[in-house]
DNA sequence: ATGATTCATAAGTACCCCTTATGGATCATA
DNA sequence: TATGATCCATAAGGGGTACTTATGAATCAT
């Protein structure tokens, strides 16, 4: 069973529930004549009249009065899914980002962008993969790499410094992190960080032996921040991640010296969608953020 | 609030049910880069992404989810609708005849029609206007003029020709008419009709002195015939619609002589139509019983 | 490694659909 | 009765959408 063409359904069902050809040309946009040659087609497809053209008006014949209803349901139905789709696509905001910088920099600061956008649902899907928008559901993302993607727009969030933090109490007890090589006594979380190499060398320790089980590969830095919180080992962390850790004093950076990954951290998102409202508010929102922490 | 294109909506519809862009565009009777056409173009116009193209194969994101229902409930609302529309617009042959065709010929006769056709219901709309089937409903119309109509198929039924008739009774009142003369002796009905001039001048008789109350004015031919079956006059009448009569002795036409009037009876319908299978049907049988009787 | 399958994209074209313009018919008003 | 307003039908013509064709990329199977 073929449809006739939908869009000589859609100008009947105008037409029928204005019973006049002119409003409904007015409610589609076009002109009457659009809106006769349209009814006329449908009816050569039906293969019977639907209205009959009295002086001045037409009205629905049996047949067409017997499809009218139908056709207006169905349009409802559309118009209503169509509706709600658009309200629920634009009222949820889905974020793919690394765990990292979820836990540690983005949940504790949602509810600063809930309080500015009251009627955005926020959804995190972090993942250790970057983000792929045409095989992933998502809307922004948040990912690390060292130059920018072909086909998104790229906001670079900052650099992925890192350098040798601690808790005090680890520190303490060996009376004090003064110097680099003090480190060496201390445990290590993941020696096998390639970032350990990359910090010595930049204080001039080359080939420091550290001491730390190989095995301890907790893979992400949030992770390994906690482990370092508890006081288990040394770990060579991004400080931008632990902010208010090292303000509170809970953590301890015992130089200043960092060192330089060629990674950054890059807010994304498909060039073809960058005036979405969530996303252009998600945005304003976030390099708002990062001024004022910066600033 | 505006609909995205209908064509992108059927297109979503059936890719929707597939979950395969290339299975959608055979059932649409398209090729798969039109569908991936319409799919883009629709999730353009709704803002966010409907499929996941995932290897090999496509998955409906979480708003595609929520779209695919109620755009297939749809469908199936106007494919239903449209669907019992084609059959009982198929089912439904509405006549417009003249009531004198309607009572004298085509109602006795409308038992061998439903016989021939048991899946086809009649609906009759008797009235003295001329068929219009751009404002009426009708499939078929019989109507009375003397030459065709611009855009109708026309078959001539037969010619609209005329003759005095009366009953039995009333003939013998008099001992029986054997010459036209006798009929001036008689009561008319309707002497107005212009047909009894014309007649009695075939016969040799210029201005008869009819008898009667030029205020018995029946209006239709039907309703006279009835006036003459029960002896009230004599009438003027066209024999073709009382040959059971005729036959079976209820009424007499005692002469030979028929007046011809240039008008004639007529089955008509719309060119467009010629096909429709109802109507082919309608024609076949009633040229059939004409040419039968006739023959 | 090769072929099959699936979707995306570019280029080009056909034709549908709409607009413009006009006419006919009816109704209202002077 | 004439004149204007309203409503729909129709013809002509152009623009643009929505196809097709052709090709590429990615994945999967053999």
């Amino acid at each position: 069973m073929n449809l006739p063409p939908l869009a000589a359904i859609r100008v009947f069902e105008a037409a029928a529930r204005h019973g006049n050809f002119t409003k409904a040309a007015e409610e589609l946009g076009m002109t009457q004549a659009a809106v006769s040659y349209q009814i006329k087609l449908l009816e050569e497809r039906v293969g019977s009249p639907l209205f009959l053209r009295l002086p001045r008006q037409v009205v629905l014949t049996e047949i067409g009065a017997r499809l009218a209803p139908a056709t207006t349901e169905a349009f409802e139905i559309l118009r209503a899914a169509f509706a709600t789709t658009r309200e629920s696509a634009d009222g949820i905001l889905t974020i793919a980002t690394i765990p990292t910088f979820a836990a540690t920099w983005l949940v504790p600061r949602l509810g600063s962008f809930q309080m500015e956008n009251p009627a955005l649902a926020v959804r995190l899907k972090s993942g250790r993969e970057m983000t792929d928008f045409v095989r992933q559901e998502a809307d922004v993302g948040i990912r690390s790499g060292t130059k920018e993607w072909a086909g998104l727009v790229c906001h670079k969030l900052f650099q992925a410094n890192f350098t040798p933090m601690l808790s005090p109490a680890l520190a303490a007890s060996i009376g004090g992190v003064k110097t680099p090589a003090d480190l060496l006594k201390l445990p290590i979380l993941d020696p096998s960080d390639p970032w350990w190499n990359i910090w010595f060398s930049l204080v001039g320790i080359e080939k420091p032996a550290l001491r730390g089980d190989l095995r301890n590969r907790l893979g992400d830095q949030h992770l390994e921040g906690r482990a370092v919180l508890a006081g288990q080992g040394v770990g060579i962390l991004t400080p931008f991640f632990f902010q208010p850790e090292l303000q509170q004093g809970q953590l301890i950076q015992p130089f200043d010296i960092v060192g330089s990954s060629e990674h950054a951290y890059w807010l994304v998102y498909p060039e073809a969608r960058r005036n979405v409202p969530k996303i252009r508010a998600f945005r304003d929102w976030m390099l708002g953020q990062l001024g004022e922490a910066t600033a």
